[in-house]
DNA sequence: ATGTCTTTGTGAACGCGTGCACAAAGATGG
DNA sequence: CCATCTTTGTGCACGCGTTCACAAAGACAT
């Protein structure tokens, strides 16, 4: 998961386990593939190998939403579609503005799989005044000084944050306090909210982090296998190497 | 967390726990901000407000890495962003390979994070013939039919997946078999791959649908509370809205 | 050297999520 | 109408992760 909730931690809505929450999307997508195929119904084995899950963890969480499969036949595709559309709010259409226009924030203004599926981009909002009037996406961007007007016309309740990290805690507080519910922070920095106000995590620098932990220790069990046993902490003959185990307080490369 | 693992399940490496190391990244940040200030130590509690966590959680985060504390004072700043980086395999030089420079892809490109810890774009790749040459972020974009080649010269075992959906499976598979073995996937697909190889997504499409079930069940929760105690499925005044529970088997915006 | 005070490190309990394995349900064929 | 076969829905057990609460450890003052 290249992500991480926060707040609202316990909060099991409506009986629907946040776990579950977060796969609807992925069952939605293949579901949603399978309809365009025009393919009628769908296994429980089947889906669960497209969405890439298990299939007994599939069924217990479409049980969570309700009895919706044919026992000896699987579920139907199209009521499948709409339930689960239903429940995670997607009949509905979403206003997002998107605050921060850099790269970042143009690759998403851009990106396709956005309106898909009942969220629309409302606006894009920048601090740059030379940035404001400039179209991006065929949508013109508007400058910072109107958030809260913005905001509050066109009834958005979430928000995506790709500023740079020093400025996104000042203008989630002023997304909140217009009214934002719903933050979805591309800046890499820990967001404070208050109660009620969710926040979701898009992390580049912390995934690939992740990714170096698992590659490491594989060159690691690598080097110990061919070597003979030892378990020791990193072996790569390529690029220079600190020392293997040291304890010294050192300096980093930052 | 705007992500989810896959593969790579229960295999606790070397006794620090998956969620344990995900974190990780999130103190460090922490603490290279504080070592920036010069701040030359910082007491469980502090630290744990900095990264959003509680102290509870980070001590025992920390007691997986070694006992690094002292009693009564708290962590050496330095000291610690040492071990956590080492941890991590921050300490070398993980050379990155980058395939599809769209938007987004050059977005990433650019995005200043990437070279700061350790991480290295070692090459851009596109599958179109006219980015060929052409500088994306001080790089020049080069044709993937060498993509083979440029993973092997460069040694690179982490890639970065920013094509279409379409595209990504197969760019997968040849990155996989050219030798990567970590990969962090920007399309909005499930990849498959062997054993042994770390997948981790980063899909904005399913964040926004987690929040907008949230913010639908805010929504709904409130309208309950100042209705009466129905427990309305949704009720916004504003935008066009469905039927209100309604169990047809309709069809979708899509 | 001794006492006090702060903060770490961790044992233990609890809750959530996962996966197995099977009974119940329904379709389908005779 | 009955038997068989497929596939769902779920009870149950297990393991991971989180949190509490406290003993142990060390700093610091006297």
């Amino acid at each position: 998961m290249a992500t991480g909730r926060t707040h609202r931690p316990a909060t099991r809505s409506r009986g629907i386990p946040e776990a579950t929450v977060a796969r609807l999307p992925l069952y939605l997508r293949a579901l949603t593939a399978l309809s365009e195929r025009s393919v009628p119904t769908v296994s429980s084995e089947e889906l669960a190998a497209a969405a890439g899950v298990n299939s007994a963890k599939l069924r217990k969480d479409f049980s969570y939403l309700g009895s919706y499969g044919t026992r000896g036949v699987g579920y139907d595709v199209e009521y499948l579609v709409y339930q689960i559309s239903r429940e995670l709010g997607l009949t509905q259409d979403w206003p997002v503005v998107i605050v921060g226009i850099g790269n970042l924030g143009a690759a998403l203004a851009n990106y396709g799989g956005f309106a898909s599926r009942g969220f629309r981009v409302a606006a894009l909002i920048d601090a740059d005044p030379a940035m404001a009037g400039k179209p991006v996406a065929g949508i013109p961007v508007q400058h910072s000084d109107d958030l809260e007007k913005i905001i509050q016309d066109n009834g958005v309740s979430i928000g995506v944050i790709a500023t740079p990290a020093g400025a996104a805690q000042a203008v989630c507080d002023r997304l909140v306090a217009a009214g934002v519910t719903s933050i979805l922070n591309f800046a890499p920095t820990v967001l404070s909210v208050p109660d009620g106000v969710d926040v979701r995590k898009v992390d580049l620098s912390i995934e690939l982090q992740i990714l170096a932990f698992h590659e490491q220790r594989k060159a690691g069990e690598e080097a110990a296998a061919s070597d003979g046993g030892v378990p020791a902490a990193a072996a790569r003959s390529d690029s220079a190497d600190q020392g293997p185990d040291g304890d010294m307080p050192a300096v980093m490369p930052a």
